[in-house]
DNA sequence: CCCACTATGTGCGATTATCGCACTTTTCGC
DNA sequence: GCGAAAAGTGCGATAATCGCACATAGTGGG
């Protein structure tokens, strides 16, 4: 490759491992192939080391992810101080607000759950939790990421977004895209209904100042949970007090 | 290196990563090289390359994980059905005992933790929560993963031990140890008290079947919480229907 | 029952990426 | 402003990687 500061063998070694990171299933020797575009010899040879490393194990089909990457995971976590911290803050949102509630940031062109709470009395859970991902454009907590990122992840965001159509309600249009993004930058929150999930709805607002690492605190209700704007008013309310609580912790990172 | 299917790049690539693993601070590039024992020229490289591919990224002082390594976990979480089957489950074990409840697993000579829930009423959390490591020797968790492990790790971690001593009550004498776990494997639980930290204790149960990657079911209480005979015996009865609900679900794997 | 197709294991020579030393530049603490 | 630690970089030798090619095994359909 040309970069000398580039070690190729460690890049697809990785490309290897997050073709993991989608489909969660057991994945093939030949399945990975196809999907990293690389030489069969070269993907044994990597996923080979990559068992051997921890990060993966043998299935009864194929490969997967080993408990190694949950490890990483805490590490990360633990910088954060998510467990001590955050964790608290998130129930008791949870419970004032009686939503689900998460703390996310952004991964690339996506947005990833850091962490999450939910109240007591929820008996069924939407089945995000850490490390799940969502779209930027579609969702609230995406856009409200985009309106605290630099110009150029939007544009990326709109240029690699493979026509994405999740429901009838989802926004395509760039422009209008831009204008949502817009109003949460001004506005300091962000709402969407229906555009990721129909019947769904979302909230987010920024945490911590501007010019770092953006990460958004969020809840989610059916669609209507925030049509009373007396209602909006507490769970922003809330979320923003809660958003005020851990970027304080969080200071200078 | 000798083996040529063995990537030594990558496998040093992934050494660097796991620098991050405990010490969550930021690091600084000779920091890592004492850890890692590479040569300074080499982890600036591989750390270019590993930011580049988004898993670390810039702090203030140093070098961090990025939010990357939690999409990864996200997969592998994903794989398990955490979200929609486990998380459930949990919840509803905690809320039942009063407890915190956590699902385990093992990453090499320690035991992680895969997901876990806390009752409503919990205003404390201990700060354990999703890829947090504990110890297999001197935890309720850890020596029940080692009742349901091969015989060759529970011999690496008694010859790996660097004399851990957490508490004055730890045990530290191998064949006690040995004897302690073998009887979490006939009785099918395990029970340990403030041997990790002093005024607490745990019980696990094991999850699913024999002979597959073992998981167990864990609660962590105060020390004397399990004393009265009766109350131990509805601990264990409900772990050990969550145990199996858990593990009627993860089927094959 | 056999054949075609797909998955898998692996040897080996050419290539080229990696290593790690050595030198330079920058930053930081005092 | 000085010394020390950190960071950046060029380059030649080395050895690791690549990826083709050949060989083998398993699977499902005709």
């Amino acid at each position: 490759m040309s970069d000398r500061d580039f070690a190729a063998t460690l890049a697809k070694g990785l490309d290897v491992l997050a073709c993991f990171e989608q489909s969660a299933q057991n994945l093939t020797l030949p399945e990975i192939t196809r999907r990293s575009g690389l030489d069969r010899a070269v993907v044994r040879r990597l996923c080979l080391t990559l068992t051997r490393c921890g990060y993966l194990e043998e299935g009864e089909t194929g490969l997967r992810l080993a408990p190694r990457v949950l490890t990483l995971a805490g590490g990360y976590l633990g910088g954060l101080e998510v467990g001590r911290v955050v964790q608290p803050i998130l129930r008791h949102a949870a419970e004032e607000l009686d939503m689900e509630v998460a703390l996310a940031t952004r991964d690339r062109l996506q947005a990833v759950y850091v962490d999450r709470a939910a109240p007591a009395s929820a008996r069924v859970t939407l089945g995000f939790g850490i490390g799940s991902t969502l779209p930027l454009l579609h969702t609230a907590v995406g856009r409200m990421l985009l309106a605290r990122s630099g110009p150029e992840v939007l544009d990326a965001a709109l240029a690699a977004r493979p026509a994405p159509r999740y429901s009838e309600a989802t926004e395509t249009a760039p422009e209008r895209l831009r204008a949502a993004i817009e109003a949460a930058r001004e506005q300091g929150y962000c709402i969407a209904r229906d555009e990721f999930e129909l019947g769904a709805a979302g909230v987010a607002v920024p945490v911590g100042a501007l010019g770092q690492t953006p990460f958004v605190l969020a809840t989610t209700a059916s669609v209507n949970a925030f049509d009373d704007p007396a209602r909006l008013d507490r769970v922003l309310d809330i979320l923003r007090q809660s958003a005020l609580s851990i970027g304080r912790v969080r200071g200078g990172r």
